[in-house]
DNA sequence: GCACTCTTGACAGTATACTGATAATCAGCA
DNA sequence: TGCTGATTATCAGTATACTGTCAAGAGTGC
């Protein structure tokens, strides 16, 4: 009988589970009610405004169903403005308000102290190579989710 | 700005996100249903017949709430027998039937390749450095999240 | 101009995970 | 014995993630 902690499977959960707890935990400390899917939905619209939902996925390799609720919960809580675009009636343009940037400045800092904290067990070194075997798995394995993380290539082209 | 790929919590994500994914795919392929979270359930059960839930939860790390869950979806396939404890009438023994035995035997081959599946981009060597890593890291942030691994002190005990 | 296909966003349904609360029970102690 | 606090299991509610489906619109080829 294999053991679970040899199987990179059960880590991934276990690991997963821990940096979504230190993460809810810095920042509720700090004063803020945000998850990490939803942080990471809001530095991606302030990076590229006017973006759409499915670029907006690929982006942060988030379910195209997925994201509907991140982005209603955003603009419910008024970090976020979800318009018409003019040039596609079906896509809907995100822009980040002057809320969402306050809210993205003034949490950044427990954002990166919970990245810190979720790795406290691990040497600086430690944690360079952990990243580095982490980003070739998932480099290797995109394509298997549904959700796989895509370039904003489109996005980049209609700009030109 | 710093990136998600310089972001553990992003990472870890990501990785759990493929292999959530791969698990699923090759299970189907084997002709099975069952997710990773129900699989480690069974196999913990297997392992400790007549484990109560509680116990079980912190065996495989899940939270109280979630084990409620799992174990009704294995009851109700038939994978495991839930009878009232006689030692203690809150607790429920949780047993696995010999369809769950046969599930479980049939299933493990499929359960044993997505392991390797998930980490195709890494070498053998890397593998195992990775899995040493999220060990490490896991080990110093256990207590970090609401659902901590537990070792079966309790069930050891009553058992002399 | 029209049919065929693809894309965007959304919905229903299922399965983790968690917060917080509660009923039933057990265990320790005055 | 009887009270108090801890423990087991469950429930309601919220937030990811996914499968599968659908309507509306965009785009292409003829």
């Amino acid at each position: 009988m294999k053991d679970n902690n040899d199987m990179p499977g059960h880590l991934a959960r276990r690991f997963q589970q821990i940096a979504v707890a230190v993460f809810h935990a810095e920042v509720e400390e700090a004063g803020y009610d945000l998850t990490p899917v939803q942080y990471a939905a809001l530095a991606a619209i302030s990076t590229n405004p006017g973006i759409d939902q499915i670029t907006l996925a690929g982006l942060i390799a988030y379910d195209r169903t997925t994201i509907t609720g991140v982005v209603d919960r955003l603009a419910q809580k008024g970090l976020v403005a979800r318009n018409p675009s003019s040039r596609d009636r079906r896509a809907r343009e995100l822009q980040i308000t002057d809320a969402g940037r306050q809210t993205l400045a003034g949490i950044t800092p427990a954002v990166e102290a919970a990245q810190k904290t979720m790795v406290r067990g691990l040497t600086a070194e430690e944690t360079e190579e952990l990243m580095r075997l982490l980003r070739k798995a998932i480099a290797a394995g995109n394509e298997l989710s549904r959700a796989p993380l895509r370039e904003a290539l489109a996005q980049a082209a209609k700009d030109k």
